[in-house]
DNA sequence: TCCATATTTCACGAATACAGGAAATATAAA
DNA sequence: TTTATATTTCCTGTATTCGTGAAATATGGA
């Protein structure tokens, strides 16, 4: 990944409506939620949801497709992937004993 | 980690001079490096490099000791790991076979 | 067609972030 | 004590981001 977009990804996920919008929807995938389903459950008004999941959007961590009147949003978990391993290359640059508790910590997450 | 912690670390790091500071930090790890390196190796000016760093270490992504005149600054790799903990937490939901390949790319990555 | 629902786009004032010149502070050496 | 080096703090004009009211667009149903 390049510098530019990873402080596009950066910068959209810096923000507390973003930011929970896009956990909002990593737990949803990979179905997605409809933009007013999300509003609705982080009491966010729509003109305003809509300019954040735009945002989302053109730093590529989330993805849309309409649905009869709605349009579902879904993150998209390959892109958030490809952030982790920006901020992690290069982290130890030769001493893997600096990594390795890195790596550690994320397997032993409770994520899975 | 709180949300509002992501927050700080998300948005530090969502610039691109701080991103080069820190991602140079990074490799220097642990030993760190001394503001002015810094300022020399980005070609940064020292006044800008200086709010740069407090930023960083405002945010708890490096720390700092004084070293005689010089000021030695070094990135903090549990803070990193905690912010790709908070950003893979919930990721699956009940759903391994969305996450594992977060969790493959990250082992496979060439870090270590 | 007419209407209700779902979402986006436009416009703009308020708030925040930004870079860097100039001056101040801290340390060490002469 | 004087001077040089290293870094920070203060300040200010500029640029960017932010939220949201109002209007526009898109779809489906009656």
């Amino acid at each position: 990944m390049e510098s530019e977009h990873a402080i596009e990804k950066l910068s959209s996920l810096a923000h507390a409506g973003r930011l929970s919008v896009f956990r909002l929807l990593v737990k949803a995938a990979p179905d997605g939620l409809a933009a007013g389903d999300i509003a609705r459950q982080l009491n966010i008004p729509p003109n305003t949801l809509s300019a954040q999941l735009t945002i989302l959007s053109h730093a590529g961590l989330v993805q849309h497709r309409r649905e009869g009147r709605s349009i579902i949003y879904s993150a998209d978990t390959s892109a958030m992937t490809d952030l982790i391993l920006y901020l992690m290359q290069d982290c130890c640059s030769g001493r893997p004993e600096i990594c390795e508790p890195v790596l550690d910590a994320v397997n032993k997450a409770s994520c899975c």
